[in-house]
DNA sequence: ATTAGCACTCTATGATGGAGAGTGCTAACC
DNA sequence: GGTTAGCACTCTCCATCATAGAGTGCTAAT
């Protein structure tokens, strides 16, 4: 539906705005790229493309603009294509990555700040969540005034503590028995089951009978009911620093977007699983805080099992090409890492 | 040096401005406030007050505005006074910070959130440190892959988890042996102790001969030397909607300043052990990033020793009266729910 | 000491008028 | 028939200019 040389006009026009904000001209296109054409006659492939909706002028007499549609054209094309990875940031990546195999939340806070410095736009990454961590072990420790330390360990390398208050003072001893019993039960079982099996207990026996399981229980529900899902953010500054948030209206937005976090997990769970990396163009974003931004990301697993995921937010006029590469292989390092 | 009625003018001029910003007129004073005096009274006062460094024309026939020793005057004077505190804050305060006492990063970080809604300025809290926290227990778990989970308890409620990679694979039995040598070492120590008692004793023995103790110290070393001291900010979106930040390089600059978190905790690192709710203005500020915000902070400690601090970074254009009550009664909840 | 009056200064605002960039159309060209 | 040169037209951007408005500083009167 589209020839060839319209195309290439379309992807040149996207390309020089990605590279320069500011509406692309005709005259601009001919000398840029070499079509061998006037601009005459770009002007009209580039009107053919406008009736077409792939692009868009501000005004009459102004120059094109791409539109969501023009982005997504081109997004599925370069998808199509061979991947365009730079080595220097390829070797960036895996140097990185590389000194945080050891500890899972330092290392995809450091993802997001490495998301954000090679791209120049907002870098994110979530960390596991309850579905998809399975329970190594989860230890009770006994702390001062009837509290208590609960440490769950998973099988992916991700330690959570949380402090609870007990109604009875409980014993080391108590504690120790509860701890293996619990283990017993739900070691290698995903927190979210853990969650649904415990709160189907605590329902189904409403008197238990054993004190100790009811102990056990109470406790589980206590600690598993929350799935914080860490989130980590970075680079806001990067992304004020382009010419796209030079006015202040622009800038509020996005940051209310970034600031309640639970729009970006809602908004990168929706992706869990997906195969490579995803993109969401303005528009195109289900949430209507996101629909002046785009959102580049892809989930990274252990094994086959889906666990978190990493993305970069940034303007619609957004270099897709080298986003897409940066998710992708930030994503594929960190599943590489988790896997081995 | 200030007579009451040059006094009572400054301060009104200063209100004028924090309430609506812009140069404040002597027309304006007259009206808002009833001194019983002429436009033109009031502006020989408001020159004198110019002269003597209070004021300040942004160009000549415009209004004044305070300058940063202008509001060092009025800061200092409100000090002294009684001071001035919502009751609905208080009431607010005391409401939020309750559900929280068992948890205290969660509360750090509701703290952070808490402090710039009622402010509309940032909120910054930081947490205890090495040097002020006292080790309570030690925990160490063995993990896959020669890999071991350290679980940290404070005196103070705190619990950080790390996980370090040993060289040599160490049985649960001895990473027990070595638990108990650990908190039969250092416990009721504070970290920044243990870091160094740790540090000079791996100096010292070089070679040591018990090979227990020389994993002991090993661990302590690694788990030790880092102080993260979590830090909380909240409310960039809260600020941005200040007519104070209108232009986008203000923006930029205050993103700049707090995005980079080791900043801020060496700001309120200053602070730490200073009675009362401290304030700098602007160009007081040591740090050259500060220099055109201000920052209102205090510690909160447990008993008498200082643990850790909350502040409010805002324009120099702030309601310091409000400010200092807020961060004031933040700091003292705080410590009252940790010393209780 | 205070105040009324007035000239002066500076900003903010809105209108005006090119300059520049770019389009769309038409007619000529290969 | 696709392509191109030429040209009129449109719209933005920018600088210039004039004016209104707010506020001061000074002087002379109270």
């Amino acid at each position: 539906m589209l020839d060839e040389r319209s195309r290439q006009v379309l992807f040149a026009v996207i390309q020089c705005y990605v590279n320069t904000p500011g509406p692309v001209g005709s005259r601009v296109v001919t000398k840029k790229y070499s079509f061998g054409l006037s601009p005459a006659t770009i002007r009209n492939i580039m009107s053919d493309l406008e009736e077409m909706g792939y692009l868009t002028q501000p005004h009459t007499s102004a120059g094109r603009v791409p539109t969501d549609t023009g982005y997504r054209y081109y997004v599925d094309s370069i998808n199509a294509e061979e991947r365009y990875v730079n080595g220097v940031f390829a070797a960036e990546l895996a140097r990185k990555l590389e000194l945080l195999r050891k500890d899972i939340n330092a290392f995809l806070d450091e993802a997001a700040r490495m998301l954000s410095s090679l791209s120049h736009y907002v870098g994110i990454t979530i960390s596991p969540n309850s579905s998809t961590t399975t329970l190594s072990r989860i230890e009770l420790i006994k702390y001062r005034d009837g509290r208590v330390a609960v440490v769950i360990f998973t099988d992916e390398g991700l330690i959570r503590n949380t402090v609870i208050q007990m109604d009875t003072d409980l014993s080391q001893r108590d504690l120790n028995r509860i701890t293996s019993y619990i283990n017993y039960q739900f070691s290698g079982r995903t927190l979210e089951e853990v969650r649904k099996v415990v709160a189907k207990e605590l329902v189904k026996e409403k008197v238990l009978c054993d004190n100790l399981i009811s102990e056990a229980m109470r406790i589980c529900d206590a600690v598993f009911s929350s799935a914080p899902g860490n989130i980590y953010i970075s680079g806001l500054s990067e992304v004020l620093a382009l010419p796209d948030f030079c006015n202040v209206d622009r800038i509020k937005e996005l940051l209310k977007t970034i600031e309640d976090k639970h729009i970006i997990v809602r908004l990168l769970d929706k992706i869990a699983g997906a195969e490579g990396p995803q993109v969401f163009i303005g528009s195109e974003n289900s949430l209507d805080e996101m629909k002046s931004f785009s959102l580049v990301a892809a989930t990274y697993r252990e094994g086959k099992r889906p666990m978190g995921a990493v993305g970069i937010i940034g303007p619609t006029r957004m270099d897709y090409l080298q986003a897409i590469s940066i998710v992708d292989l930030t994503a594929k390092y960190i599943s590489e890492v988790l896997s081995s």
